[in-house]
Order: C-alpha cells, then sequence, then structure tokens
DNA sequence: CTGACTTGTGCCTATTTGTACAAAATTTTC
DNA sequence: GAAAATTTTGTACAAATAGGCACAAGTCAG
C-alpha cells in the first residue's frame, strides 16, 4: 500500500482491468490471478499485481483475487461508483452515435443533455435527447454542476468550443476533434483521434 | 541520429507532431520551433527535440524547423507520405459515422470496403460503399492486400471477428470494441473505447 | 560584430518495468 | 489426515527506459 502519489500511468490501466474483470464476471467467473488477467489483456503479471498493490492488499495468496471484490475497488478508486453526468457537444455523425451508443450507462456515466450550434439541428431530437443550442452550454452546465463533456466538433471550432466548456466548469473533456486542446491546469483532455491512432501502426507496417 | 530500434513511445508522439505541424501549415506559416512545437501540443521542447532528433537532423539552429520538410520527414517515417486501404467492419452508428468521416483522405488514409454480417444490412449503401457480407472478409481482403481494419462491431464478437482479420491477413487494428483483443505477435492492435478514457480522468475529479 | 535564438546531445535524474523470493493459501498425494 | 507439491500474492532489489537540464555550436537580424 502506498499513500504517495499515484503515476497517471498506473491510473491508466486500470480501466483496462476493469473492463477485463466485468467481463469475466459477466461469464460467472468468482475469481481470477494476476496470471490469467495478465494473458487475457497481454500486459505482464507482475505489472497487473504492483499497480493493484498500490491500493492496498486486495489478493490472497494461493487463490488470487475475487473478481467481484476487485470490481468493486477498481470503481471506487476510478470514482465510477457512481453515475457521472456528461454533455456531448457537436452533433454530427460520431456525436449521433455517442448519442445513440447504449454502452455508458453500466460503466458509470450517463449522458444528460446534448448540443450543437446549427440552427437546423436544435431542438430535433437524437435517440431520447432534444438538441440544446451551444449558446446555451454555460448556462446549462452550471446549473447541472456537470464536469465531464465529450468533444465532438469539427478541429476548426474545437478550441473555441473547449474554452467555453472551461468556462463553464467543464473539468474532463473527451476530445474526438483531430487538433490538440490547450487548457488550464485542473482540466483533462483524452485524445480520440482514429487517424493518430492509425498513423502509429503504420510505422510498423511494410 | 540514431539507428537502433525507436521506442513505441516516441512513434507514438509522432502522429500528434505532425497533426500539428499540418495545422500551422495550413494557416500559411513555414517555419516553427521545438518552443512553440511544444506550446502548442503540451509537450517540452526538449524532448520534442530529442524524438525528432532519432531521425535524424531536421532543424537548423538559431531558425527552428521548416514545416514543410518537417512534414514531409514524418509522413515519410511513418509511411503515411502514401495511402493506406482500410476495411471497417460493422456497420453500426460507429462503423456509418468512421464510413462518412471526411478526415482520413488526406492524413493517408482510403476506405476501400465496409462489411457487416446482418443480412438487412449487406448490400445497402453507406454514402459510395455498399455494405459487404462479413463472410466474403477473407476473399476480399487478400484480393485487395489490405493491411489495415477498423473493428466496430459488438464486443460479443469483437474476438471471433478479429480472428478472422488475421486470418485474412490485417496487420493492425483499430479496436473499437470495449474489449482487449487477443492477436498473434506482428499483428498491431489500438484501442479506441470512450468509457476507458472516460475513467481515466474521474480518477482526478470530485 | 553583437545579441537573441535555437538545435542536437551528453549527462544526470526520475520513472517504469522486470526478477525473484518469502510467506501464505490451496491442492494433491499417500 | 498429515506432508509435500503447487499456486499465488506483495515487495525488495536491480535493470531498463524515459525525461529534463544545460551548453557548445550554428544561424540570423540589425
Amino acid at each position: 500500500m502506498n499513500a504517495d502519489k499515484i503515476p497517471d500511468i498506473i491510473i491508466g490501466r486500470l480501466p483496462v482491468y476493469l473492463r477485463a474483470l466485468q467481463r469475466l464476471s459477466e461469464k460467472g467467473i468468482l475469481t481470477t490471478s494476476s496470471q490469467e488477467l495478465g494473458e487475457i489483456i497481454g500486459i505482464s503479471a507482475a505489472q497487473i499485481r504492483k499497480d493493484i498493490s498500490q491500493f492496498g492488499e486486495f489478493g490472497k495468496q494461493g487463490t488470487g483475487y475475487s473478481i467481484p471484490f476487485l470490481i468493486e475497488r477498481l470503481r471506487d478508486i476510478l470514482k465510477v461508483d457512481r453515475d457521472w453526468e456528461v454533455v456531448i457537444v457537436g452533433m454530427g455523425d460520431i456525436g449521433h452515435a455517442l448519442a445513440r451508443y447504449n454502452g455508458f450507462a453500466n460503466r458509470g456515466f450517463h449522458i444528460n443533455m446534448v448540443f450543437d450550434n446549427d440552427p437546423k439541428k436544435i431542438g430535433q431530437k437524437v435517440g431520447d435527447y432534444e438538441i440544446l443550442d451551444t449558446a446555451t452550454l454555460a448556462e446549462k452546465l452550471k446549473q447541472n454542476k456537470i464536469k465531464i463533456a465529450m468533444l465532438t466538433v469539427p478541429a476548426t471550432s474545437a478550441q473555441e468550443t473547449a474554452d467555453q466548456l472551461v468556462k463553464a466548469g467543464i473539468k474532463a473533456i473527451l476530445n474526438y476533434a483531430p487538433i490538440s486542446l490547450n487548457v488550464p491546469s485542473g482540466v483533462h483532455v483524452q485524445y480520440i483521434d482514429p487517424v493518430t491512432h492509425l498513423q502509429r501502426m503504420t510505422y510498423y507496417l511494410d
């Protein structure tokens, strides 16, 4: 157990562990070992043990880890033992796909509102959501104390929209626009750009 | 310059450099420095210089880097100085969004075919693409010598589909299914799971 | 010719990963 | 049912990897 600050690289692996454990759990499996988990997700057993042991002694020698217990602990550590309200800004194809994706609910997230600045889209329905005017972001976000946004606007307006989000109190942005965002410290950004991911693999192809 | 094997963590940053450089280039800017680039993307100037210098001496003291030249070198290094043919497997919402996304063309990728195994979808059109039967994957991929696939099927069939892709000669998979894939060495996988990315940020929220 | 910039890199520090083993729990053997 | 063999964790220690600092050397504007 370690009370120091946990490195971000370890935090980044925990959701992967959690995802694999939940899949095992759905199959009705109750126990696993660092070895087995490592083979599933392609990480060394020692690393998994070391990562988990940063937060406490959750395993049992000879037996391994109780899956329900470890899931509970990871959900607690990652703070996804609750539901986070999320907004989507930008109702293009990706925004639509995210609004209709049903994989958020049981993993700690709930889409609360969706926004766009196109007058032709505002007021239309996407699934259960009515598209709201981006101009009303600040007002609506502060009312609802929402901290997380998914940003699916075009690259050209991404920085500007990110600035609005920050001003409206957002502390975590999942950015789908293919551009690096400039945000104040204390605001977290994760990037999803399929091209960047693809380009990272072509280096290894011939 | 360094002839040794370049660490993957450096390769992973190059597409981010390239993306930022291309944005500067679009604004008509011809020259930049490690300092300026670092401020744009939030990485230390020293690290950018060191990363780039792994591949040669592309900068000039006092002046910095020529943006067009550095773009050309990075595109060459990452092998995106050509067009890669890509297939999409799984024509749900995300597959649709990717098929209609126009950000691939000018960054080195071209969607060649799209697949689904739902008889109701096979034969339908998505943009310019006719949805092909996943059962014909192996045949079609080998014919076209395609190496890259985007996997947008449900988690329950992702591993099975990945196995088919590998058997059909695919060497790089961009996996949108929320599950860790098991693939033979020599096959590269990148993961895009919005929930995993979100969970990585909630740890830091309160 | 001077001063302001900027690269590429040697060196040092910090971080991350791997190895290996004592200790504990479980399973097998007889 | 006791002893031996097996499994597995958590961690100390070592090795490897990554990142930051600082500066010589080159460039350029005035």
